[in-house]
DNA sequence: AGTTGTGAACTGATTCACAGCC
DNA sequence: GGCTGTGAATCAGTTCACAACT
């Protein structure tokens, strides 16, 4: 089973809206639907959206288009939410505590299974029906919970040594909240939601007077 | 005054970390700062940062690479973050509280000056330090307090409308943190902070044991 | 008719490599 | 020695255009 060719980055963050694009058509009765009316409603052309599909498959059926059932099946198993990822939250600041409480998480295949925080005015609080465990837990609970996501939503100045003690702990993917790009050793991924950038783009655009919308992840 | 030849999108993306770096190293007292020592803190390569710090203007010295303080002044004025705007928040459940009370808005020259919220019940609280006011106010708020940015905390299904009302109120940029692509017309810029598709981005990594990182915004 | 999948052409971005400067 | 700025070359991603299929 060779045929996996390449796989180009911006595909990838496109699936994710193909994904909800034809899970809101689905739940709207549509069976079907054509490269066409998804790259319409995204914003792409229909070439761009075949060939995105056309990596992991031949999804399609000509003069039909792509199966709705069929291809949101395909996208869940492609993009790995039809699974379940246990993840540790490291900071219950104000973005911890809103993570905590933010429904899509948990749908999208992210369990919350154990929150961390190095304050000791909230270590063994229970917070939005977590306990909030002590750092120095961390280690034990990662590996007898067997989590494999680490949620890194602490300032700036403690990202790195964070990021380092969860993949100490054998987490396989960090989600980082802090403005910091955080430097680890292969076969660990990270994916940085970097609020400042946001704000810099939103700051540049209208100050330019740009045209034109800038997806953000 | 023709000289502003092209600005790809990728570096407009990169300025602002290029600005965070060397905040960074400014205030631990360095006067300068090479492209190869900014490239590898960022993951770059040298040429990529002279390059994109050559789209606006000559700022490096050769020999001696570019002056920290000089630097920072030029990236706040291309970025628009030395100016100050004015933004109306609308919809305070999760995400919206969570950014009432989030400090680095206000660094960035964000001034959340109104929110909105279509919900009774809170409509006419103070929360977090804000008065909550109802969306039939919206457009006048906006004018009154000369509110340049909309922030889009609501959930998908009201994103698009609330755009709207923004943009009819005459609002120049759009935050948008709905999972939701907004179609707007030109003049308007839209930024989006799409938590599902960095939660998929990072399950689909892991599951591929996938290397490498991904910058998300 | 309508639609997919894909090689070819094109556009855009990154890296290379070096002239010019300190 | 070190460093910037930039044209040229390379690489990546997108769009085009059409054969194949329903």
């Amino acid at each position: 089973m060779p045929p996996r060719p390449k796989i180009p980055r911006p595909t990838v963050k496109r699936l994710s809206l193909y994904l909800r694009e034809i899970e809101t058509r689905s739940e709207l009765g549509h069976k079907t639907i054509s490269s066409k009316q998804l790259g319409q409603a995204l914003g792409l052309t229909d070439a761009q959206v075949r060939k995105d599909l056309a990596c992991f498959g031949n999804f399609g059926h000509p003069g039909v288009g792509y199966q709705t059932t069929e291809l949101i099946a395909e996208l869940r198993n492609i993009l790995g939410t039809d699974r379940q990822w246990n993840a540790a939250l490291v900071g219950v600041g104000n973005i911890g505590r809103a993570l905590m409480s933010y429904g899509r998480f948990r749908r999208k295949g992210f369990d919350i299974a154990a929150v961390f925080d190095s304050d000791p005015t909230i270590v063994d609080q229970d917070i939005a029906g977590h306990h909030v465990h002590s750092m120095k837990d961390l280690a034990g609970l990662v590996k007898e919970r067997d989590i494999k996501i680490g949620v890194v939503a602490v300032p700036a100045a403690h990202a790195q040594q964070v990021a380092d003690q969860l993949i100490a702990a054998g987490v396989l993917g960090i989600l980082n909240f802090a403005p910091k790009r955080l430097d680890v050793h292969d076969k660990v991924s990270v994916v940085s939601v970097d609020f400042s950038v946001a704000l810099e783009q939103l700051a540049f655009q209208v100050s330019l007077g740009l045209v034109g919308s800038l997806e953000e992840g």
